[in-house]
DNA sequence: GCAACATCGGTGTTGACACTCTTCATGGTT
DNA sequence: AACCATGAAGAGTGTCAACACCGATGTTGC
């Protein structure tokens, strides 16, 4: 069914989507998308359907596709959605993994000590975040691969490219606060990051999972922190808990 | 984007695959549909993307679409990502609950163990089936209620409607052996729930957590064993769980 | 200021056409 | 005679442009 030109609106979309040049909310009109990518306007139908799956489009009847924007609820539950399954795929990972598994999750952890330490070191940290970023990330997916459960691996990963759809990327994530509050985070996460590793290379399954679940609530409240702040408009003061609990409820 | 006649055309479809009219691997042609639904091809066409979107319809490039049908790897990565949503969703719902949500539980729950007795004393056991697999999905859909993660919620179902479609019902459970061993497994799973309960209502999360992970992998060890032999025609014997395991590698 | 109405942008739907894949028949080869 | 390659026909999907319809916006009259 989906063919040549279907998938060259698909990856168009996609790509424009997933760079941030639509952003969250903004509209996505068949006829100009159709007119871009010089084809018709049903494989563009066709397209944003297929996008609508992967959750970075809503499509409302006689009103259109828009990227996707969540609420805080939405967000929250998202998130939580996330850590389910990636600590469920940590927890398979101590088992199911072989040795190249291994290896490859213990490049991108080497990978980042060193990256951290560089940063914590210098001045200027910028230089190297983009790079971090990236080996987090890998480290992440190596873990998936590592479970052996290929549709389990589909599912975290659209959930990953959902999320940084709507939490707009490095919109939040930057100078949210002093250097050195940001270095002792980065510490923190990698010491769980090797704990993670240990579990996993100890082919400890409940502790792999366990950890995973620490790590990623973790980091998951520090983005619903972030994102609070960010749609509160409020930038200089730290919601509570019971504030940021309150917000989602809009 | 979606109107009226593609949602009577999802509606249609969706129904006739989950009644089992369509079974797994069945084609399903744009035309004929549309003829039947006296709608044009489009419409059904977009129905179709979305029973994709939903797992229970395969599409692929210019060979159409047709009923989703599973090998054993892929119905076990599907099994065990509802375990991972339904053991988590489980531990929300022993933290989130509401009185109504508790109540809601002990119901299917109560209604499960009269039936269960009936059964048991009973010399044929048709009858009440039907009612106790009715109970059971009330049980388990109540709990995902009481998660509060509506997201979570719609995963699961999706993954419980996938599951129902791909193993084809009732063509398996039913008379897979002697009353007596069916019998026991019913008291099993019983006793099982009333342990789930308990944590849910107890309010402790992790046990909850962990009994609905038990409960649930001996669940999939079970239908794997029933989906294994029926895929290998071989309705007398048992697979080991070695030879279920290699079976899967097809 | 408000309600009814006209306008317009944009989606939903349709039927026709182009293209792809499968199947089956034909003919040549070993 | 069996087998593979070639090609033609048919079935079904992918794509297109035009039309129908809905919803939002702005305008007119009261």
């Amino acid at each position: 069914m989906k063919s040549v030109n279907t998938d060259v609106a698909y990856d168009y979309i996609r790509k424009r989507i997933l760079s941030g040049e639509f952003s969250p909310g903004q509209a996505l009109l068949t006829e100009t998308l159709a007119a871009e990518i010089e084809v018709s306007r049903t494989p563009v139908r066709d397209a944003l359907r297929k996008l609508e799956t992967d959750g970075l489009v809503t499509i409302r009847a006689h009103l259109g596709a828009s990227v996707k924007k969540m609420n805080l609820k939405e967000f929250r539950e998202m998130s939580d959605l996330r850590l389910a399954l990636e600590s469920h795929a940590a927890g398979l990972a101590a088992v199911n993994h072989t040795d190249a598994d291994l290896s490859a999750i213990k490049f991108a952890l080497d990978a980042m000590r060193f990256l951290t330490d560089k940063i914590v070191a210098a001045d200027n940290e910028q230089p190297f975040l983009g790079d971090l970023v990236r080996e987090d990330i890998r480290f992440h997916i190596a873990i998936m691969a590592a479970s052996k459960n290929e549709l389990m691996q589909r599912e975290i990963m659209r959930l990953h490219l959902l999320h940084r759809v709507v939490s707009g990327l490095s919109n939040i994530d930057g100078g949210a606060g002093p250097k050195v509050e940001s270095d002792v985070r980065r510490l923190a996460v990698l010491a769980k990051h090797e704990d993670i590793y240990r579990a996993i290379a100890g082919g400890n399954s409940r502790e792999a999972k366990n950890e995973m679940g620490y790590h990623l609530q973790e980091l998951i409240d520090h983005n619903l922190h972030a994102l609070a702040r960010a749609e509160a408009g409020v930038l200089s003061r730290d919601l509570t808990a019971e504030e940021l609990l309150y917000s989602g409820h809009l």
